[in-house]
DNA sequence: TATGGACCTGTAGCCAAGCTAGGTGTCTAC
DNA sequence: GTAGACACCTAGCTTGGCTACAGGTCCATA
């Protein structure tokens, strides 16, 4: 019985990293705990998922990257949102909403 | 400008279209103008998207299908959910309220 | 002192699913 | 006769999340 498959759908993932940075620069690891505290154990990402996502963010310009000391003296990766990223976290989160409600239209209305 | 990319999160079309079915047997491309009717023209399946996932969800036996005639005279494939099609259903659609549950509240959370 | 465990980053390579772009054929209406 | 709705199908690309590694620091404790 494997219990259960967490599975994040395909693009979530970008725009639950865009939010959790929006509000202050913080590094991967640091990013994950954060994502998984907040849902309550929901998200539990993989590094195999969380760093080639923070690679592919910060390609696009979305986040910016930068090596600091962490608060417990060794060094880490930083990540702050760009402008771009702003705004590409706007029209996900609008996409996302968009998404969810025809999602619960089909679920509901279906039948 | 590329206007709007839609793209389906991946996983959401095999639940619609199990619910689409569950409502009672149905053709592919009937389907697909459902799900279009009711989300009210949100989702838009590409036939490219739509013919896979039918094989697929047939070949996990969640859907049965069957060539019959349509009400305008012609063949066409029509799906019907099987038991096993009901309980995965319902599996995806716990995950679903799951998930969106999840995303909710980072995105109500984080800041 | 070494050993395990948090902390922190990274990569290679697999796999699934959605997409584009092409194809087949029927029937109806103009 | 031809356009367009109806109805199906496939090959092959791309993407992103995953497993499974690998590497390193710092701390507590046995």
């Amino acid at each position: 019985m494997p219990t259960e498959k967490n599975d994040l759908h395909r693009g979530t993932l970008d725009m639950l990293i865009l939010k959790i940075v929006a509000a202050g620069p913080l590094h991967g690891y640091a990013i994950a705990q954060r994502l998984q505290q907040i849902s309550k154990d929901y998200f539990q990402v993989p590094q195999g998922s969380l760093y080639p996502a923070l690679h592919r963010l910060e390609e696009r310009e979305w986040l910016d990257g930068e090596w600091k000391d962490t608060s417990t003296g060794r060094e880490a990766k930083f990540y702050t949102l760009t402008s771009k990223g702003k705004k590409q976290l706007e029209a996900e989160v609008l996409g996302w909403e968009r998404l969810s409600d025809a999602v619960s239209l089909i679920l509901r209305t279906a039948d």
